[in-house]
DNA sequence: TTCTTGACCTCAAGTTACTTGAGGCAGGTA
DNA sequence: TACCTGCCTCAAGTAACTTGAGGTCAAGAA
């Protein structure tokens, strides 16, 4: 399939999956013979990862390195696999972040009601 | 107290504290005979209520129109209760996508011990 | 057949939200 | 007196995109 429609199955925007690709994060995409970029469902199904990932804060630089043992086959799964266990932990600081700051919230709401009132 | 002891009790760093006043973002910062900055509780209080809504997503632009309000006073309680309680939406919408992302974390580990094995 | 439209391309510049570095003053200590 | 520390401003750098200019190419309309 096109850019427009890894697009839409992805989640990530047209600029950003050529950026990516700029930057090596998405290894295997083919290019037909008008030199356009094709995506496989392997390919969509890597941004789609690529997605959550980035939207839940991994930077780049793990991404490029995620992206790069990717790209060099089975041998790396184990590398892979420390990573994102590594993201699973920040995803448990970042849970802990928004229990936090909803604690917060609702204190400074309830103070605001008593000034409304 | 001096900036740096705000930026200890904040979570914000010095940096980024300075950077935030010259963005209107903090109210009432004084200064002392000597030029520098001193911060009051109040200032601090509302730093750290700022370090969480930037670590839970808020907007800069969205942090300088609650700021703008807050330096109006109590006129503006309404306005200010509407923007967390908009917040707290973001973080309802956050903690959905940190929950997608450990349900898609939690299938690739699984595969990657599939493949380990 | 020519014209237009739509989807794609590259490359450069712009944006957001900081972060880092250079250069300088002011007050206290050795 | 010389230095160290903590603060100051202003300019430039960085991360991760986003937007815009200018161009190609294939397919359908006139």
């Amino acid at each position: 399939m096109r850019i427009a429609e890894a697009a839409a199955r992805c989640g990530l925007n047209i600029a950003t999956i050529r950026y990516y690709e700029t930057k090596g994060l998405i290894p295997n995409v083919g290019r037909g013979s008008d030199g356009q970029r094709r995506f496989s469902p392997e390919n969509v199904d890597w941004l789609t990862l690529l997605y959550w990932l980035r939207e839940t804060g991994m930077p780049m630089k793990v991404m490029q390195r995620f992206a790069a043992l990717y790209a060099q086959g089975d041998a790396t799964i184990a590398d892979r696999k420390q990573i994102l266990l590594t993201h699973s932990k920040l995803l448990a600081k970042r849970r802990h972040d928004l229990d936090r700051c909803e604690e917060i919230l609702a204190r400074k709401l309830e103070i605001y009601e008593g000034e409304l009132r």
